[in-house]
RNA sequence: GCCGCCUUAGCUCAGUUGGUUAGAGCGCUUGAUUGUGGAUCAAGAGGUCCCCCGUUCAAUCCGGGGAGGCGGUACCA
C-alpha cells in the first residue's frame, strides 16, 4: 500500500522583520548613498569598509552582559569562543578597528561608513532588523571643533539627501548638562546610577508623551492605552517640576527658523545658566554647547537648534548628543498624520576605544538613517520614485535576432537601456510587457519595416496618454500616431531624440 | 518582552446562527477585434477559509494552544 510520498515544499517567505527590495527603490537609495557619501568625502572623511561580522565581545560595551544576553543582537550557535555575531551599529566596529591599527593611523583618525546593520528587535512599521546606516566619525579629536563640524556635516548631508533645509533640524543637547541637572537633584550619588538611567528613558519619551506622560513615568507610573503599566521612577515632586522645566527650555511644537534659531539657543544658554551655573558638570556642558554653536557657520546657524530634551544613547555617549529631526507634516495614505521624526543621530563618546586600548581616545560621529530618509522623501515629493525600464526591442521575425541583438547594442552604445524580448510571445503581448516594464518606448521591425529598411519607433508614454481620449477599439489601433518609421541607420539618433525631447 | 485587535483567492474584502459545489471586485491567464499596450466582449485558472489539538454524526465557523500581521508599551549601543 504504497502512499504517495509527500514531497517537502517550504513555504516561501521572506524571515519575519526583514524584506525583498527590488528595482526603483534600490536605485534610489544607491543614488542616496552616492550623494551622502560625497559630502562625507569633500569634508575630507575617507571611505572604511569592515566585515559584517565581529567576534561579539568586540560589538559592545553591554555584550554579552550578564543580565542581558546578547539581547537584540544576531550571534552565531558555535563552539568557537568568543563566538561571532552581526554588527548592530557601524560605531563599535570602528573602535575595534581605530584599536587594532591605532599606531599606523593619521590622528585624527576621520572616516565614513556605508553599511548594513542588524538588529534582533520587535519589527514595526519601517522598523526592520536589517537596515543601512551611513556614518561618519573623528576620532581623536575633542570637543568642540569636531562637534560642530559634525553638526554642519549632519545639516549638509541632509539637505545633500534631498530634504529642504526648511524642512530639517539638527538638534544638540550635551550628556555633561544633564549630569549637571542630577548635581542639582542630589542625584549623583555613585549609588544612584540606575535612578538617573530611568530618569533619562523618561526624559527621552518627552516628545512623545508629553509633559504629563513624563510626570507620571518619573512619579508613580504610568498606563497605557492598552492597559498595561510602566513603573515610575518615585521622584520628588520638587524634583519633577525641577526635570519637567529643564525639558522645557526648548519649546516643542514651534517651528523655529532662520535667525528664531539664534535666539532660542541663546535663551535657552541663559535658562541653563540660571539653573546650573553652580554646578561643575552643568557648566562645563553649558560651555561646550555654547561653544560648538557658535562655530557652526552662518549659512547652517538656522538649522541647529540646542535642545534639552534629546538624550539618546543613555551609557554610550559622554559629551554633546546630536538629532537630526524633520520637521515638516506628513499625512499617511489615509489622511492621518504621521510622526516622521529622527532621520539620524550621534554624539560624543569619549570612552569607546577604550574598551580596547585602556587609553582614553575622544572621538564624535553621526549616523544617518538611509531607509527613514528614503521614506520621508516619499512624503515630500508626492510622486512615487520611479523609474524608466529599459527600451525594449520586439521580434516578430524570430530569424532577425541577430539584427535585433544589433539594433539593441547601437542603443547601449549611446548610453541608453535596452533590451530585445526573449519571451515565446505575439505582438500584443510583447507590447504589454514593454509596459509593463514601464519601457519609455518599442522598437518594432517586421517584414514591413524590413523591406523598406525602416524600423518602427514606438512611444508608449505617449501612447498611453493618447488612449484616454479615445474608446474605440479600431481608432486606438489605427490611429498610430504615437509612433514614427525612421531609416535603419538612423535608429539610434532618433531614440535620442524622442528621449531627450521628453527630458 | 508585555497588553489589545486581527488572519477567507495574487490584492481588497463579503459570507456560512456548525451541514454537501465558499463568493464579489480588482488583478492574472487564454481567446476575439486579420502587425499594436488601453477600452470592450467571451472563456478560464486560482482556496488545507493561518497551523495543530479538542468538542461534535459533521468545524472555515465553537474551545484550547501556536504562528503571522497590525496597534500600543518596554528595551534600543
Amino acid at each position: 500500500m504504497a502512499k504517495k510520498q509527500k514531497t517537502f515544499r517550504p513555504k516561501a517567505r521572506v524571515p519575519r522583520g526583514f524584506r525583498d527590495r527590488i528595482g526603483a527603490e534600490l536605485i534610489a537609495e544607491r543614488e542616496m548613498l552616492e550623494r551622502i557619501s560625497k559630502v562625507y568625502e569633500a569634508h575630507g572623511f575617507d571611505p572604511l569598509e569592515t566585515p559584517a561580522f565581529e567576534y561579539t565581545d568586540a560589538l559592545g560595551k553591554f555584550l554579552p552582559d550578564v543580565d542581558r544576553p546578547s539581547q537584540g543582537v544576531f550571534s552565531l550557535q558555535d563552539e568557537e569562543e568568543p563566538g561571532m555575531s552581526l554588527r548592530y551599529d557601524l560605531t563599535a566596529p570602528l573602535a575595534r578597528f581605530v584599536a587594532e591599527n591605532y599606531d599606523g593611523l593619521p590622528k585624527p583618525f576621520r572616516r565614513y561608513q556605508m553599511g548594513t546593520v542588524w538588529r534582533n528587535e520587535k519589527p514595526g512599521p519601517g522598523r526592520f532588523r536589517q537596515f543601512t546606516q551611513c556614518d561618519a566619525d573623528t576620532v581623536g579629536a575633542p570637543a568642540p571643533h569636531a562637534d560642530a563640524e559634525m553638526c554642519t556635516l549632519f545639516a549638509e548631508v541632509i539637505e545633500a539627501a534631498g530634504v529642504a533645509r526648511d524642512d530639517f533640524m539638527v538638534k544638540i543637547s550635551s550628556r555633561m548638562i544633564v549630569d549637571g541637572l542630577f548635581e542639582k537633584l542630589d542625584l549623583d550619588g555613585d549609588d544612584q546610577q540606575q535612578t538617573r538611567l530611568d530618569v533619562m528613558r523618561s526624559m527621552d519619551k518627552f516628545d512623545r508623551l508629553g509633559e504629563v506622560g513624563v510626570r507620571h513615568l518619573l512619579g508613580p507610573g504610568r498606563k497605557d492605552q492598552s492597559g498595561d503599566f510602566t513603573k515610575g521612577v518615585e521622584l520628588s515632586d520638587k524634583n519633577i517640576d525641577a526635570v519637567v522645566s529643564f525639558l522645557q527650555s526648548t519649546p516643542v511644537n514651534q517651528n523655529l527658523q532662520g535667525s528664531d534659531v539664534a535666539d532660542a539657543n541663546r535663551q535657552n544658554l541663559d535658562k541653563l545658566m540660571r539653573l546650573l551655573s553652580d554646578t561643575k558638570n552643568g557648566n562645563a556642558g553649558i560651555a561646550e554647547l555654547s561653544e560648538i554653536s557658535r562655530q557652526v557657520p552662518d549659512d547652517y546657524k538656522g538649522s541647529v537648534l540646542i535642545d534639552c530634551s534629546i538624550i539618546r544613547g543613555l551609557e554610550y555617549y559622554t559629551g554633546a548628543v546630536f538629532e537630526a529631526d524633520l520637521t515638516f507634516e506628513a499625512k499617511d495614505d489615509k489622511g492621518r498624520p504621521v510622526r516622521l521624526g529622527s532621520v539620524g543621530g550621534g554624539g560624543r563618546y569619549d570612552g569607546l576605544v577604550k574598551r580596547f586600548k585602556g587609553i582614553e581616545v575622544p572621538a564624535v560621529g553621526i549616523s544617518v538613517g538611509v531607509s527613514r530618509l528614503l521614506a520621508a522623501k516619499e512624503f515630500i515629493s508626492d510622486d512615487r520614485i520611479s523609474y524608466e525600464g529599459p527600451i525594449v526591442i520586439l521580434v516578430l521575425e524570430k530569424d532577425q535576432m541577430t539584427e535585433y541583438q544589433k539594433m539593441a547594442a547601437e542603443l547601449r552604445a549611446e548610453g541608453i537601456r535596452a533590451e530585445v524580448y526573449l519571451g515565446g510571445s505575439n505582438f500584443a503581448k510583447q507590447l504589454k510587457y514593454a509596459d509593463k516594464r514601464n519601457a519609455p518606448l518599442a522598437i518594432i521591425q517586421g517584414s514591413d519595416e524590413r523591406e523598406k529598411g525602416e524600423v518602427t519607433i514606438k512611444d508608449l508614454v505617449l501612447g498611453a496618454e493618447l488612449s484616454k481620449n479615445i474608446e474605440d477599439n479600431a481608432e486606438w489601433r489605427e490611429g498610430k500616431r504615437a509612433q514614427v518609421s525612421v531609416k535603419r541607420s538612423e535608429l539610434a539618433a532618433k531614440v535620442k531624440e524622442i528621449l531627450a525631447r521628453r527630458g
